[in-house]
DNA sequence: TTGTAGACTTGGAACAATTTTA
DNA sequence: TAAAATTGTTCCAAGTCTACAA
């Protein structure tokens, strides 16, 4: 159904109507009795200081509260909402009493828990009436759902890794900040009563609907499309054809880069021996940031000599690189991989004479490298070598994985693996789930009732198989069919747990979902359903579905990546 | 060439809803 | 039927990459 309109270069719509963004809700202050305490004392605080010393408040139990860098920046940010009395008595964070004002915090979620089936549907159809009215726009022909149609309260801003702005207060984002875009011809927008928008723009080269910005970093934050719709859909389809164009000239780069290990030029031997690490090790490209904005995390351009050790002998293995370094949302990539012979002595050469600091490819940037590989092929980034690999992985694993002779769990699990195989190329991790030694205990102890129930199962067909061996007649005939079946249903039962445990256990620091989602080009998905009669709902649920519904409708049984 | 704004994708955790279990 | 476990959804931060100006 896309390929009713087509559009000129950068043109993304005709049409563009909505309601405009969703405001935080107002902050309601705290009922008298809720105290705040300075030095042991009561005190009662503004309504603006109030509000920010709530967002610490509610977060009083988290790590982050007790983070010396974390305390520093709110304590700043909120000096700068009080009063001046407030700002001349509270000068010391320590001496803050926040006790109360989260007892009151937590009585409240717990109240909410608490609350009756009415009240909860209630709030259940509030929230389903916003979602009507605001949660969808008209976008040329068809009415398009709204990824994040409400706009992100104020709040304590909280980074990832170890962020410098940890703590610092995001202010409240107000009618005036919101740049609304649509079209001329729609009906525009009403900013609530008594406010204005900053701006009404008619932008059809974008296709963001509003756009504020942020205090924190001071970037422009968006509201756009669902996944489902048709601007992300056809976005997605493109990103994974032109993974399959690199997939057609993949070993004509291969053997460009190899060549390029040997070049007389520093630039193209540092570009060559990246592109490898991207290519083999699906890196991300590693732009620069600016220091001190962020957490200090790398990819592959940004690379710096302390982050990887050269071995030339490991475990038996020849020219080994240990890799150790905080990527992207500080999560951690170690891995050694032995590497060919010329490009260890390449990573020798750019470290010779250099500090633990300095960066390893200080000839190279990701603008040249993107620009060197839009030489190689129309369209090609660094990025694209992660979808390829993911996906071809993805292809290449399911036809070595999934036994034809297998029942639907286990062939689910064949796809869970290989799945697991991509996540772990792209190092996508999770903390294990809080209760996951339990719950595997759980899952053993299930098994282990299941094993008796199968031994208890066995022994009576055994004896009615005897049974019927001298009676010889009809009703004992059937009964030992009977008990054949309550065998095989145990059996199977028996076996979906033990391979449910072994998917979980294998899954305990894995995070599958980014992958399945931004980097599994799904019609390989779909075509391995179709092909092994497994319902596409095993795989991919109502959401995901939606998202994939263009591929879902594309894909039969031969589909090749 | 370098710097910066802007637009869009990718990412794990927190939260909410649903299902299973005791 | 409540609580626990599991699954799905939301949140919003943190990347990539392009365009454009100096």
């Amino acid at each position: 159904r896309w390929e009713e309109e087509r559009y000129p270069e950068g043109i993304k719509w005709k049409f563009l109507e909505h309601k405009g963004p969703v405001f935080a809700p107002p902050y309601e202050p705290l009922p008298e009795n809720v105290k705040f305490y300075y030095d042991g004392k009561v005190m009662k605080l503004s309504t603006k200081a109030e509000e920010v010393a709530t967002f610490f408040a509610k977060m009083l139990d988290h790590e982050y509260t007790t983070k010396e860098i974390f305390r520093k920046n709110f304590f700043k940010d909120w000096r700068k909402e009080m009063t001046s009395e407030e700002k001349s008595t509270i000068t010391n964070l320590s001496k803050c009493d926040f006790t109360h004002m989260s007892q009151y915090f937590k009585a409240q979620t717990e109240a909410r828990k608490q609350m009756s089936k009415e009240e909860k549907q209630k709030i259940k159809e509030d929230n389903e009436r916003l979602l009507k009215e605001y949660g969808y726009c008209v976008m040329d022909n068809h009415k398009e759902r709204i990824a994040n149609f409400k706009i992100e309260p104020p709040g304590l801003f909280r980074g990832r890794g170890n962020h410098p702005k940890m703590g610092m207060l995001k202010r409240r984002i107000m009618p005036e900040d919101i740049i609304i875009n649509c079209s001329k011809d729609s009906k525009i927008p009403s900013p609530p009563p008594g406010h204005k928008w900053k701006e009404v723009r008619h932008d059809n080269k974008v296709t963001w609907l509003v756009s504020w910005t942020e205090n924190i970093q001071g970037s422009i934050k968006y509201i756009m499309l669902n996944p489902s719709s048709r601007i992300k859909g056809e976005k997605d389809w493109q990103k994974y054809e032109t993974a399959r164009r690199l997939k057609k000239c993949v070993d004509k780069i291969r053997n460009q880069y190899r060549e390029d290990w040997k070049s007389k030029e520093m630039k193209v031997r540092q570009r060559a021996v990246a592109l490898y690490f991207i290519d083999k090790l699906a890196l991300r490209a590693g732009n620069e940031k600016e220091e001190g904005e962020t957490a200090d995390t790398v990819g592959c351009c940004s690379l710096r000599v302390e982050h990887i050790k050269l071995h030339p002998e490991l475990d038996g293995q020849e020219y080994v690189v240990e890799f150790d370094f905080l990527g992207k949302d500080s999560i951690r990539y170690y891995n050694k991989v032995p590497v060919e012979k010329r490009v260890f002595k390449n990573l020798q050469l750019f470290m010779e004479n250099k500090q633990p600091e300095d960066d390893l490819f200080d000839r190279l940037n990701t603008s040249i490298l993107n620009k060197h590989l839009q030489d190689l092929m129309e369209g090609l980034t660094a990025k694209v070598f992660r979808t390829y690999n993911a996906s071809i992985t993805l292809q290449q694993q399911l036809k070595e994985l999934t036994n034809p002779d297998d029942n639907i769990p286990a062939k689910i699990l064949s796809y869970n693996r290989a799945n697991r195989a991509v996540a772990i190329l792209c190092n996508h991790q999770r903390a294990p789930p809080k209760t996951f030694e339990k719950s595997m205990m759980n899952l053993q102890s299930k098994i282990d009732a299941k094993k008796e129930q199968l031994a208890d199962a066995r022994r009576e067909l055994k004896s009615a198989k005897a049974d019927a061996k001298v009676r010889r007649d009809e009703k004992s005939k059937k009964t030992v069919e009977s008990k054949k079946k309550a065998v095989q249903r145990i059996e199977e039962q028996l076996m979906k747990l033990e391979v449910q445990a072994t998917d979980r256990e294998e899954n305990k620091q894995i995070a599958l979902g980014t992958s399945k989602l931004n980097y599994l080009d799904p019609r390989i998905s779909v075509a391995w359903c179709k092909k092994w009669g497994i319902p596409i709902e095993k795989i991919y649920n109502k959401t995901q579905r939606e998202k994939f519904a263009w591929a879902i409708d594309m894909a039969e049984e031969d589909y090749e990546f």
